[in-house]
DNA sequence: CATAATTTAATTGCGCGCAATTAAATTTTA
DNA sequence: TAAAATTTAATTGCGCGCAATTAAATTATG
C-alpha cells in the first residue's frame, strides 16, 4: 500500500500554469516587433496607441484606455511622449473638461504609410499555420472576454 | 468599376494583430493573480522564480533566465529581493565563479504550502472549458517554440 | 603560456504597468 | 441650489523588462 504523499504540489509546476505561456509569448512577440518599430521610432505600447488612432482619428483618453486595457498611470506619459513626437495632439473636451481628447495629427497620419511594413515583417517571423493562428486568436479573445 | 483605394491598411487594425490579445490576456490574468500573490508577499515575476525553485531546489541564474525568458537585467534585482525576503540564497558556484547559484531556502520551501492556494484561486477566476484551455495551452507552447 | 575570445552577472538608463492618491469637473442628491 | 458622490486625468512610487555596457572568470587560440 502506498502511503499518499502529504500534499499534491503538481498544480505548482510552471508547466501547469496557463499564465506562463501567455506571459512568455507576449514578451517574445513584442521582442519581434522591436526592430520594425524602432524604424518608426515607436515602442510597442506607443504603436498600440497609434493603431487605435489610425482607425479612429480621435477619441478620449478613457476610451483609449478601455480599448488597450491601460489606465491613466500608463497612458498619460505615453500620450505625452507621442505628443512630443508630434504624432498626436491632446486637448480637453469642450463639453466636459474632465475628458482628454486625443487626436491623430498630420504627421501621425503620415506615419501610417510606413507602418504597414510592421505587420508584414511580423508575418514573416511567425511560423504558425493560418488555421492555428486563427484558433489561437479566437481562444485568446474568448479568454479575454471571460476574464 | 471601383477605383482601388490608394493603399490597404486593414493589416493595421488593432483586431488584426495577434500580438494584442496575447498582450492583453497576459496582463489581465496577471492582474487576477495579484490578490492571491499579495497574501504571499510576492509579485508575479517573483512567483515565477519561486515556482521554478519549488520544482528544482537549486539552479544557476542563467538556467533560471532561460526557463523564464528573463535576462540578468531583470533577474538580478528580482533575486536580490527574494533573498531579502529569505526565500532563497545566492552564491557563486565553486566550479565556475561566473555562475550564480540560486537555491531554495527553508522559508522558501515553507511558502510552497501556502502557495497551493494560488492556482486554486485562479482556477475559479478562469471561465474557459477544460478542452479549450488545453488547446490554448498547446497553441501557446507551439507558438513559443516557433518564435 | 600569454593573449584573445567567450561566457556569465551586474549595472545603467529608459519606458512601461499599475495601485494608490490627488485634484478638478460634473452629476446626483438632499 | 448647496453639498455629497462620481467621474476623469494626472501624479507618485515601485517593480519589472530589456538593450547596452561593464567587469570578472573561464576557455580557446596562436
Amino acid at each position: 500500500m502506498n502511503a499518499p504523499s502529504k500534499c499534491d504540489y503538481s498544480s505548482l509546476f510552471l508547466e501547469n500554469q496557463i499564465c506562463f505561456p501567455l506571459y512568455a509569448c507576449s514578451k517574445e512577440i513584442i521582442k519581434r516587433y522591436r526592430p520594425f518599430l524602432e524604424e518608426l521610432g515607436l515602442t510597442y505600447t506607443q504603436y498600440l496607441v497609434m493603431l487605435v488612432l489610425w482607425e479612429k482619428q480621435s477619441l478620449s483618453a478613457k476610451e483609449l484606455g478601455q480599448l488597450l486595457y491601460l489606465d491613466s498611470g500608463t497612458l498619460t506619459p505615453v500620450l505625452k511622449r507621442l505628443e512630443e513626437k508630434r504624432l498626436l495632439s491632446r486637448r480637453r473636451s469642450d463639453d466636459d473638461e474632465r475628458n482628454l481628447l486625443v487626436s491623430l495629427s498630420e504627421e501621425g497620419e503620415e506615419l501610417k504609410r510606413r507602418a504597414v511594413k510592421v505587420p508584414q515583417g511580423l508575418a514573416a517571423c511567425v511560423k504558425l499555420e493560418e488555421s492555428e493562428a486563427r484558433e489561437l486568436y479566437r481562444l485568446l479573445y474568448k479568454f479575454l472576454g471571460a476574464l
